[in-house]
DNA sequence: AAAATATGTCAACATAGCTGACATAAATCC
DNA sequence: GGATTTATGTCAGCTATGTTGACATATTTT
């Protein structure tokens, strides 16, 4: 009764494993597989001082040119004052460009700058690569099977936006 | 002559697309997969106060009871500086202890007690749901697929990161 | 006994997120 | 036409998680 008096502080030494329901295998690839996966770029960005927000901008107003501050804040699912000061840097750096609706002056469409493209196209070829190496020995149908997947994995409710996509 | 003397800074308004010969539909799907993959802990992880960094401390020690401090600090890549202030938490709030070496008295065993292990498992949940809800209708092949794809996405020296899970 | 190793700790710093409050210009509503 | 709403910007302060560098301690190895 004297031991242990704020719970039990005993070691567990048994492992967790596949037998306790949970499927470990493809949380413990998605986690390592997308570890990789970002590292790439990673490397890059850090050559101009940047990091993985800079480039989640850069990349959606490459794929989605003339997209509003709003419109970004919601693929991002940031706050504005966390955008503005990676936005306001790759701006200063010519790397994107604001331009006022045409419709609604109020806005800011956001386009890239030829440089802006180039970095963007930097950033996406190392991970293009690693994507063609790990399906080079893969069968015919295996690219739409891990397609399939992945976008099953995405909440429901947010797939729209992986349609609207070019 | 006079105008764009800070190099070309018009807007280009047309999008990046898979024409560019790169592969943004498996990017742009391993992005959202994993963004929507990691919310689901997120979200019990802030009832406690933790973070992503405690998660993943939590989780490899829950898989690999008994690692020392210099292997989980291999696993996850980052400094020991950074992993001990997170650790400490983990400790200071009774869901991991460390016991000494029972060879190498200068390493510390990590190991979960009943309170992390509950808390690991009820983290891998829902993440585990996720998956398998994702692979409900898919074809009796199509794990593997996945599996091997994701494998193929990990450098490959650190592979056997992954192998040596139980 | 000396050197190397495993861990812990202190201090200072950077990045990228957050909340809350407030400002401005433009569009929309009544 | 005045009031309200909307899109964006900005200031200030806070948090989480990472970094580097320096140094301390205990223990093992040479």
């Amino acid at each position: 009764m004297t031991e242990r008096l704020q719970g039990n502080a005993n070691p567990i030494r048994t492992a967790l494993t596949e037998g306790d329901g949970i499927d470990f295998a493809l949380i413990e690839l998605l986690f390592f597989a997308y570890r990789d996966f970002t590292s790439d770029p990673d490397q890059i960005l850090a050559d101009y001082g940047f990091g993985r927000a800079h480039h989640r901008i850069l990349h959606f107003v490459n794929r989605m040119p003339g997209l509003t501050v709003a419109e970004l804040l919601d693929v991002l699912k940031i706050t504005k004052q966390s955008l503005a000061r990676v936005l306001k840097q790759l701006i200063d750096t010519g790397h994107i460009i604001q331009v006022q609706g045409p419709r609604d002056r109020r806005q800011r469409e956001l386009y890239p700058t030829a440089k802006g493209r180039t970095l963007a196209l930097d950033l996406a070829r190392p991970q293009s690569r690693r994507i063609r190496e790990a399906l080079r020995e893969a069968e015919p149908g295996d690219r739409q099977t891990v397609e399939r997947f992945l976008k099953a994995m995405v909440n429901p409710e947010l797939r729209p936006q992986i349609d609207n996509l070019p």
